[in-house]
DNA sequence: TTCTCTACTGTGAACGCTCACAGAGCAGGG
DNA sequence: CCCTGCTCTGTGAGCGTTCACAGTAGAGAA
């Protein structure tokens, strides 16, 4: 009667006016039903539902962000060099996530990508101009210019990992690097080896520095000795895995595990093992860290550490619409598990 | 002078008019520098832009779009199952080249994924009300509902890969995936194999019937018979390509090559092949497709049909602009290019 | 001079919404 | 009876921008 929906080209839609007109009521009462529908009669409110169902209105976002000032989105920026997102599909896995969480809440994501330059500075401004509500941060660069530009600006603002050099004025949801680090080594050690190198991630970040101390921490408990000389680093990347791998097996002839601080990492290593002609797990085993897609996508099978990328994703989410609302910066720590494969 | 910009907290933004007040012109002319400068003096040009800069201005999107009635912005509508988007790195070069494409032009890129049934419902409402211009589409399905129901409300839309059951009235931008078969089948004939298998992507998708068709081609041209029990049909996705791989090896223990339809089932295929005790490629050699990370993530090194995602992208974004700038519909169909590695 | 044309500029009005306010109706207490 | 307080409703204003229109100034033609 009032309208069909699937006639072809765009025609104007309905206002928050015809929806008041058809319900009989003022547009000050719709716009009321529409924000929690406090102080309405219900059978006002039930006019109103009714008329919006038949005009099928939905609310012009931007009219409203123009008088509330809130944009009612927010951004996901990640300032990681554009390789490692192509590279690693935890990001997929938490962009995903993200996503979901603020559909829930019917709030939209922006994208951003800050590779170059220019972009940072786009981007920037773009936020800080209120384009954006809040921004949901991935990075693993220390001293991130762009997230400090941010918190200067008073952008809520939730990274995900500890983010360094920004202060504590900064919110941040991690997985507990230290305590998966331990139960990986102690795994290590309960099934037998003693010889155990690590690969590390990048130190200069604090989920590196914290699988690292992990490591350390549980074979000194154990009564094993740390040697320097079985420990090298890397920056998560499958190719720095790869180079790890040959300086371990150069210096450590006899080495019989090895923990890898990331998936990605572990994959390189196991192909570096496969040439070498030692079998996994019987010569070395392979512990990695993040149960991504990759760990499933190798052979052997990568026993690993669990990031929870979908509690990650939601606590990040609920962080970011807390400080939105106005609430202080919190950090929160989510624990992680050991999930045994075919690699030790 | 005018205002400090690091100043913590968040104060109100300078408007058009303070810009107006500051350069000593009206609003009028400030929207006309804004909006190409044409009809604005040179010197009122500079004085506005001298303006801007001064007081840090950045344009409310929100009333712009309010008048103008666009968004200026785009959605990445992905309707995909989630697995293939964590799965498959291609999705992540293809966001990637898609949001810088559009970030060079000024335009945000709202992330859609339209998992349930819900979220397909919630999504198309937000897409028809004029939330966003148009719509980057990426999906395999065959006759996909969300971007059907986009199409009968006449929203912009480029699809990525040829869709089906759309009629001709909606874009798309591919790679061509019959000449990219064709390349490869070849390339295993020229290595002297003639026993060549095919594991196939999904048969209700116009790849994978045009990557069939290619493989069939060049074999009956070449004067080999097709051999029905060689071709068996995978959906892209490693696990298929596992299942593909020891179907093959039981149906055709003299198999001498298999062409794989993505590099991901090819992935499974030479863990299949590795289990099974097959040199890859003394024994077997394997042809993947797409030249996606997984190609270079694997040992040996696939040889494969590299699709030209950031060319693909570019040519999405620009077929986009164009059509919500009144053009027509479009389709272009992209080279694609073989690589060779160690896996032939 | 005067008229026309062009280049440029300023001014309301409008986009669709929310918010503050005022007012209506009604109940209960004095 | 009036006053107060409550729930509910309508109205006008205004968010920051663009757009259409009117208007001005100066150049060139008649």
């Amino acid at each position: 009667m009032t309208m069909s929906s699937s006639t072809g080209g765009r025609r104007k839609p309905p206002t928050i006016h015809d929806v008041a007109r058809e319900a009989g009521v003022s547009r000050g009462t719709v716009s009321r039903v529409l924000n929690g529908g406090h102080y309405v009669s219900p059978a006002a409110a039930q006019a109103v539902d009714d008329a919006i169902r038949r005009t099928g209105y939905v609310v012009n976002r931007h009219a409203r962000s123009l008088i509330t000032g809130r944009s009612d989105s927010v951004g996901f920026l990640l300032t990681e060099p554009q390789e490692r997102f192509f590279e690693d599909p935890n990001f997929n896995v938490l962009l995903s996530g993200c996503t979901q969480a603020l559909a829930s809440h019917d709030i939209p994501v922006l994208l951003m990508l800050a590779g170059t330059k220019d972009e940072r500075r786009r981007i920037t401004r773009y936020i800080t101009a209120g384009h954006v509500d809040g921004v949901l941060l991935v990075s693993s660069h220390s001293g991130d210019p762009v997230a400090e530009e941010l918190r200067a600006a008073g952008v809520p603002l939730v990274a995900c990992g500890k983010p360094i050099g920004l202060g504590s004025k900064v919110s941040y949801v991690a997985a507990d690097d230290r305590d998966g680090a331990r139960d990986m080594v102690r795994h290590l050690l309960d099934v037998g080896r003693r010889r155990i190198g690590m690969i590390t991630g990048p130190l200069d970040t604090p989920g590196g520095v914290e699988r690292l101390a992990g490591y350390k921490e549980v074979l000194t408990e154990a009564g094993v000795a740390v040697d320097e000389a079985l420990v090298v680093s890397g920056d998560y990347s499958k190719a720095s895995g790869e180079a790890g791998a040959e300086r371990l097996l150069a210096q450590a002839p006899d080495l019989d595990a090895v923990f890898v601080a990331s998936d990605l990492m572990a994959q390189g290593v196991l192909a570096v093992l496969q040439r070498a002609g030692k079998r996994v797990p019987d010569d070395i085993a392979v512990g990695g860290f993040d149960d991504s897609p990759a760990a499933t996508a190798v052979t052997p099978r990568l026993t690993t550490i669990r990031q929870p990328w979908d509690r990650i994703s939601t606590e990040m989410v609920r962080v970011l619409l807390a400080q939105i609302g106005g609430e202080d910066p919190a950090a929160v720590i989510l624990p992680t598990e050991l999930v045994r494969r075919e690699s030790t």
